[in-house]
DNA sequence: TCATTGATTTGCT
DNA sequence: GCAAATCAATGAT
């Protein structure tokens, strides 16, 4: 156990209040972490992750996530709290962050034991770096093992809500680079947007019904 | 303490 | 298209 808040949370003052940005608005609350995972995975695509540092506010657009639900053996949190995965069984709105690798992933929770991946941004500050992969997005906002455990609802990293209309429908597909669970669609993405990550070429699987619909 | 593995990225063929 | 890089977490010994 980490001992006090995390040093990117900003503590318990303001406790059930939304963090307000004077030129964002205000932070997305708990209550929006605290859904199902499909849900927010697909609500996460349009919202802007900002990080408020000393050099300057890094700000980009959430164009690519995946959702990690309970029973899906490809999440890090299948075999139960360990070390590692934690911060995955904190609070709605914690910062789940990982190595794999040469490179860090960054996840937000939802319920215990189920976070969504942050795979891809759209970069929305000038010289913020390509953010196309969650290796590259962690670069490009500096998220570390030490940003691990964070708040994102009151931190220094925090997610707003979308501020213009979607530029397009979201697409669903199979989730990149795990080996199990491979069938399962879990992946959501802007569809069209060229700041979406391709370690393998992009291609959607056609799903049954209608392809926005979150169900699963 | 040792061996295996990986929610990635990069570079070479 | 494929494999190497490279290291910490994890599980077995």
């Amino acid at each position: 156990m980490r001992p006090g808040p995390h040093p990117l949370s900003a503590g318990g003052r303001g406790a059930g209040r939304r963090s307000a940005d004077p030129v964002l608005g205000p932070a997305l609350g708990r209550a929006f972490y605290d859904r199902p995972t499909t849900i927010v995975a697909r609500a996460l695509i349009g919202c802007r992750l900002s990080r408020s540092a000393p050099e300057g506010l890094r700000l980009g657009r959430v164009v690519e996530t995946e959702a990690y639900v309970a029973r899906d053996p490809a999440n890090h949190a299948f075999r139960g709290p360990t070390e590692r995965n934690r911060s995955m069984f904190g609070r709605p709105g914690t910062l789940y962050v990982y190595r794999i690798h040469q490179v860090h992933c960054a996840n937000a929770v939802t319920c215990p034991g189920e976070a969504v991946l942050l795979r891809a941004v759209e970069p929305l500050t000038v010289g913020l770096g390509d953010a196309r992969g969650p290796g590259r997005l962690c670069r490009a906002f500096g998220l570390t093992r030490d940003d691990d455990g964070a708040d994102l609802t009151t931190g220094g990293l925090r997610i707003f809500a979308p501020d213009q209309p979607s530029r397009g429908p979201v697409v669903r597909a199979p989730r990149v680079g795990i080996r199990m669970a491979t069938d399962r669609l879990l992946r959501f993405a802007l569809k069209g947007s060229p700041y979406v990550s391709s370690p393998r070429p992009w291609r959607t699987r056609p799903v049954p019904g209608n392809p926005d619909r979150v169900d699963r």
